[in-house]
DNA sequence: CTGAAAGCGCTTACAG
DNA sequence: CTGAAAGCGCTTACAG
């Protein structure tokens, strides 16, 4: 395929670290008695007392804006905070507290569209609720139950973005006491998922796409899969259920799927090269828009034109699918919405008094592009 | 262009969020004074010391693997913590020991390519190191001294993905006193980032890719740029500076550049319509990908053929770059190692015995695909 | 090898 | 409206 002639440059190092004033390499003239200007460490609640003249409780007060503080008072408390450089310190205002206002983030990826997406729409939603979010990489070479429960162990709650079985596993394991949501892959008709969790239709979105294609004349419609987090075969995910479900309700014997190998454009390119050779092959749909940008690559590589001969369809509506060419006809998702509801969901879990709002989820759509059309006369 | 008919499918919700057992709106049957099988709270190191017949200070020396405890006592500790599920509260860890063994990401973006890539390199870095990872987004909507100084308070450490000028500032912000590192674009000559910080040779890697488009007989080279982090100008960054340089290194006068309003394929495609009238152009290097694909898009629309008639060169090898048609030649970048040799500028601050070893970055290639070619005779 | 004390920086009752 | 006490769950010296 694609010859990459690599022409190596610049392979010199670039980087540069600078040291901090005052490090060991640099003891300066004379030590001196005079702490100097710039305070080395972080000023207490104690301090601003002091320098405020009041009690650390009061200062307590100010910044946690109650309202019995004389005005006066706080004036020169938040004169002395202001100073002082004082920030609260979140650490000691946690363990006092009780309350941690912190999520982490539970995913096998972070760039591939859909997660990036997704964690994208949590980080907002965590944002505007006042909380830090953490991001913990689920990797299969560490061991999950450690992944998990050190990730529980740093406090608030957890969200898992589910859409692989590594993640679905590090869901099954969370510990029941631990405050969790999850964004998953549409759970099977009567299965629900462990945790509270947030999805989107796949299996109903597969469906019309197929459905789509069934309309405009193809006979019957190949899949090429992503990974998915319910059983072990590539045909289980809820995509390739719709899928399924659109061919037999149209009376097609569904063929063997393809893919269901990883979820990036090289196994597209793979897949596409054995269904370019098939020339009863008319129709594609991908499980996400990188594996349909392979198959577009393998169908152009073969020689076939994209509609004119095979149509393709993707899933999601990455960035990039509405400019390349043939543009992608896809399925768009809203991940970030996704995103919201989930954390929502657990927001419900560590706050006594909240109530998940209204969800936001705006649905799935089939985008029309340039790569799908008629069959060929 | 792309004309897209949006079929709204699906727009109902199938968002489910499941109660937790025990749920106010469960109440169940009485109020038992017996606590239940299940743990309402999580166990302290007290209750596990309880448990084990021993003082808590044994039970923290276990947990911290001290070597100064009897085989028999380690075992009863080991036993009880598995039975009551203990896990240590990293917050009051956190408070006691004065260690954080965290850091908070800051950045303006997490799904673009080279953002979310040198998200990973860190989280690697950082997991490897045992840290956990904190994100925060920076937003020009939220004011960036209380952004900043509440991922201060946060504790740990602080990293900067400096990519704009919205994260640029914000490194400036950062109180001089909380321990930070930062990548950045290539500062210009002379000028040295306001913390540590590593980079990439954007100005060599961007002359070297005009360089090659010269050589390959254009007459001169047109740049779109991406927004950049320094001036104001779209002119002024570093990428736009190797391509400048290059051209006058050569005689020849630098056209006006284009870009610099947005990193995605739209603006790509809105300057792409406009060198796409002038048919003089015949050479375009992108700040980046996405740009370069709007670019080729908007050529595509023109009637130009590409390379036949004009050549484009983009920035960052993004993974569907290798997959579209023509495929894009462009500029590796290693953002992972960027990241990773980030964090261990800051992890040097963080840790007073650490010292960082040899950078892992493995500088910039220019990848040559099909999307170049030499002048049409 | 193991236990009793003091403290990390804050908060939440409880007193005045 | 403001101050003195106790405690969050752990650690780091200090004693035995």
């Amino acid at each position: 395929m694609t010859v990459d002639v690599v022409t190596a440059h610049n392979r010199d190092m670039d980087v540069t670290g600078h040291t901090s004033p005052g490090s060991p390499s640099d003891p300066g003239p004379e030590p001196r008695s005079d702490p100097g200007p710039e305070p080395r460490k972080a000023a207490s609640i104690r301090d601003v007392a002091q320098a405020a003249g009041v009690s650390y409780q009061t200062v307590s007060r100010v910044i946690n804006s109650h309202p019995n503080v004389r005005e006066e008072t706080r004036k020169r408390v938040e004169a002395a905070i202001g100073t002082l450089g004082f920030r609260r310190n979140a650490t000691a205002f946690a363990l006092a507290s009780g309350v941690t206002r912190s999520v982490t983030v539970l995913t096998s990826n972070t760039t591939l569209y859909g997660y990036a997406a997704t964690l994208q729409g949590l980080e907002e939603a965590a944002r505007a609720a006042g909380y830090s979010l953490g991001v913990k990489l689920l990797t299969p070479e560490e061991d999950l139950d450690r992944t998990v429960s050190s990730a529980a162990a740093d406090g608030g709650g957890l969200m898992v973005i589910g859409f692989d079985r590594l993640a679905a596993s590090a869901l099954d394991r969370v510990p029941e006491n631990v405050p969790c949501a999850a964004v998953v892959e549409a759970p099977s008709h009567g299965r629900t998922p462990p945790r509270p969790a947030v999805w989107a239709d796949d299996r109903e979105a597969a469906r019309a796409a197929t459905a789509h294609l069934l309309e405009l004349g193809h006979r019957t419609v190949h899949y090429v899969a992503i990974p998915t987090s319910v059983g072990t075969r590539r045909s289980e995910g809820p995509r390739a259920q719709g899928w399924r479900g659109a061919l037999e309700a149209a009376g097609v014997t569904p063929p063997e799927p393809h893919g269901g190998k990883g979820w990036d454009a090289r196994v597209g390119y793979d897949e596409g090269r054995e269904l370019a050779r098939d020339p009863g092959v008319t129709a594609i749909l991908c499980g996400n828009d990188d594996l349909a940008l392979g198959v577009l690559r393998a169908l152009h590589h073969a020689g076939r034109s994209v509609p004119g001969d095979v149509s393709v369809i993707g899933f999601d509506d990455a960035p990039h699918s509405e400019f390349v060419t043939p543009s992608l006809t896809t399925v768009r998702m809203d991940f970030q919405g996704l995103g919201r509801d989930a954390f929502a969901l657990l927001r419900s879990q560590l706050e006594n008094d909240y109530r998940p709002p209204a969800p936001t989820f705006a649905g799935t759509d089939l985008i029309i592009r340039e790569s799908t059309g008629p069959t060929a006369v």
